[in-house]
DNA sequence: GTCTATAGGTGGATAGAC
DNA sequence: GTCTATCCACCTATAGAC
């Protein structure tokens, strides 16, 4: 595999380095292909090439792109819930849980990467239903986990928002997501961590809500 | 063109009716293709099929595809901006325009498709340099017009958010985005509805802050 | 302005040798 | 598991007739 950076910590980390599989390696690629150029602008050539093994190979490890594509985002929603499950273990407070699960995206953010799930629901309409379920399981999940965090939170004093805690979950997933996007498209990680940090203000109890101006 | 429907009222109409040159109507194909597949996952014959013309005739009117995105971008910018002096001249009061910013947002979710820049922001990294630049440019305007707003509502004592303006009106542009992004994903425009009021009653300074539970 | 015809490239995918 | 060779569909784009 072409020298890839000593991997430095990442909260959502990839397979295991050292002694990957040969389809993990092919995810891997895929993966960061994905999330800078979209899965409708990657072929099987580009992993091919950058793996130096021929198309052909690829096609014994996934079927299809289609395959390949099921398969990444699966491995990657099954990386993600490990990642929130640590948070749960990490910390009690839903501040702390709530700042832990942005961190997860901000460390999407690098080399013209954005979040794989977020990239792949902007292409929805155009995949192949395998991947849309993955996708959907995906969204339901985090859906789930930040419910539970939001309305424990609220309960607790810690957190203050009206409504329910589902369409507060939806908001903070869907925000997240566009911002990452547009921090990437802006080349400028700042804005990422500044609109973050808004929006966790409006929900928390404890930070800062007074006026600038 | 095959029959369109009646093209209700749009905040953001495409263009006007009637006496449409083969250029606009191949634009407007064009859109609609970019907001539901992407720029990446549509391709001249689409359009020349939903024409009825063929793919050659498409090159006398935009030399290349790349071409017709540029122009697309510009067309959908130029648009929008009209969208936005409309709002300025129709309310005064801050929360008012940013509900009618809001809505511009809302009225692109139909039939499959999200934001024509979203979109095209998510496919950054493959665009031609063109397009990127029209993209750049319309960013830079929603800034522009978002931070005046916001500036102006917090010092009439409508709004009130902590920190600078301008790094509220991209945490607004980013989130509309992608709550926009994911509700299409969803296929619940509800879902688009709360996430926004949510995010404007953040602001707000007379919207329901006060804890539900 | 629109057409036919065609070029040159790349897409995902398969058969079969090693 | 990986290779070579090949298939066919589709892509953007161009030349030149009407």
């Amino acid at each position: 595999m072409p020298a890839r950076p000593p991997e430095r910590r990442r909260a959502v980390a990839r397979s295991t380095d050292g002694i990957a599989t040969t389809a993990d390696r092919i995810l891997d690629v895929a993966e960061r292909l994905v999330q800078a150029r979209g899965y409708n602008a990657f072929s099987y050539a580009d992993i091919a090439a950058a793996l130096r093994i021929t198309k052909s190979s690829l096609h014994y490890h996934f079927a299809s792109k289609a395959d390949l594509g099921a398969h990444l985002t699966a491995r990657y929603a099954a990386r993600f819930l490990a990642a929130l499950d640590d948070i749960t273990q990490a910390s009690q407070a839903a501040p702390e849980r709530l700042r832990g699960y942005v961190a997860l995206y901000e460390n999407t953010l690098h080399e013209d990467q954005m979040s794989l799930c977020g990239m792949l629901a902007t292409e929805f309409v155009t995949l192949a239903e395998p991947i849309r379920a993955e996708l959907r399981r995906f969204f339901d999940c985090q859906d789930i986990w930040l419910t539970a965090v939001l309305e424990a939170g609220r309960s607790q004093g810690e957190l203050r928002f009206p409504g329910a805690p589902l369409e507060v979950a939806r908001m903070l997933v869907g925000s997240l997501e566009g911002v990452t996007m547009l921090a990437r498209f802006r080349g400028d990680s700042d804005c990422f961590d500044n609109a973050a940090r808004h929006l966790l203000d409006s929900l928390c109890v404890l930070c800062a809500r007074d006026d600038g101006a």
